[in-house]
DNA sequence: ACAAATTTTTAGATTTGCCTAAAAATAATT
DNA sequence: AATTATTTTTAGGCAAATCTAAAAATTTGT
């Protein structure tokens, strides 16, 4: 299995629910940076090894080998990241880029040793839940803080984007996960949030809003 | 800078005096088993990035950006053979497959802060100098144990063989680095040796004898 | 239902890294 | 010095992964 054909299993992987329906060609080109013609080209590939259901013109489908094999290299991703953030250092705006090239390192020992070391971490620095071994993910219990009305409160427990460039927005906030977060007010005209977070209330927009998860209190 | 080409300089470094010297065209392909048309392939584009000086017919050498590129990468598979060793519970015959990918990750934070983390190990699992950032190199003084006579007497500090079947023949005669190592008497017949180890005497072949490395006392 | 717009696939090239077989250069022997 | 043997390079080809441009299929809009 190339570093490419694995880059495109988890492109599929997560453009469809976690590995459960049809992709097109041009959202996987989208996502990859690359031209709908190479996808068609490498989806072949991968049918014929049967990693996925191709369809001409329809669309394609991980199978279970495939779906497994992408679920094993986001373990390795996010295992890596922990790693990364943990044991080195590294801030959770770093790591997304090295851990892309170490998500492809073969091993099954590394892994498992790897997660024995971090002592068996859920999430990742990002919120995301790791899967297991076997490729199962734990479904997590949270929602858009854009989806919550005023008085409600909970823990941030993730971002839906996870650019460098929001998550050093949220530092500047000093929003980390973990926080506890206490809508004051919402804004009907903007959708924009009056929110209290460590003793301080801020101001954030809807935008900002849709791209952070909670765990709601009670 | 690719895989492959980090592949073909750390080669060119190993069969060079670490960097010092002509290397054939034919050393390399047996290095790294490949065809010899390959490595003329690659030594030309090599050379185009100045990373070594080739002579048609003569032979190949690294420039100093070359050398210290090798260094770097076999500082960091050094670095990451600590790391398995120490941290995951690899055994050191064990760690080599893994460090060759490990190796080609491409992060100098990354780098420094495993460094760091490790605590600035000056060898690795095989009494391997850890090249500096820089790509400088430390001389260790030692000695093969082959070329000691009877009633020397040093401290176990690296292996000239680090192949998976020598090191768990020295685990299996419970030799490890660090082990101090008497020569109670050299066979002039064969020069095998009778040497005590751990309150034990043991025999060892001059073929052993020669992938052993001392520090010799006194 | 048909034309237009969009999506997807095919055709043909390019680059990297490798191969085999043949040619050229160098080294070793008589 | 000439022949033989060895080493190295060249020539030509192949597979993976990408690209651009053109053709084909599908979807959308009237
Ligand atoms: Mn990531
Ligand atoms: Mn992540
Ligand atoms: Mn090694
Ligand atoms: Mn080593």
């Amino acid at each position: 299995m190339t570093r490419s054909e694995e880059n495109y299993l988890k492109a599929i992987f997560h453009l469809s629910n976690n590995g459960v329906g049809v992709v097109a060609t041009n959202a996987i080109a989208d996502q990859m940076d690359t031209k709908a013609s190479s996808v068609t080209d490498m989806v072949k590939r991968l049918s014929e090894k049967d990693l996925v259901k191709y369809i001409k013109y329809k669309g394609v489908e991980l199978t279970a080998p495939g779906k497994l094999h992408a679920a094993k290299v986001i373990r390795k991703h996010r295992l890596w990241e922990v790693f990364l953030v943990e044991k080195l250092h590294f801030n959770w705006d770093e790591v997304h880029e090295v851990a892309e090239q170490l998500e492809h390192i073969k091993s099954e020992k590394l892994v498992e040793e790897l997660d024995s070391f971090l002592e068996y971490p859920k999430v990742d620095p990002h919120g995301d839940p790791i899967p297991d071994k076997h490729g199962n993910i734990q479904k997590l219990d949270k929602v858009l803080l854009a989806s919550c009305k005023a008085e409600e409160s909970g823990v941030f427990v993730g971002v839906e984007n996870s650019s460098s460039e929001f998550l050093q927005y949220l530092d500047k906030l000093k929003l980390s996960l973990g926080d506890i977060i206490e809508i004051i007010e919402k804004e009907a005209f903007d959708n924009s949030m009056q929110i209290r977070v460590n003793q301080e209330q801020i101001n954030i927009s809807a935008l900002t809003a849709n791209n952070i998860y909670i765990k709601k209190n009670k």
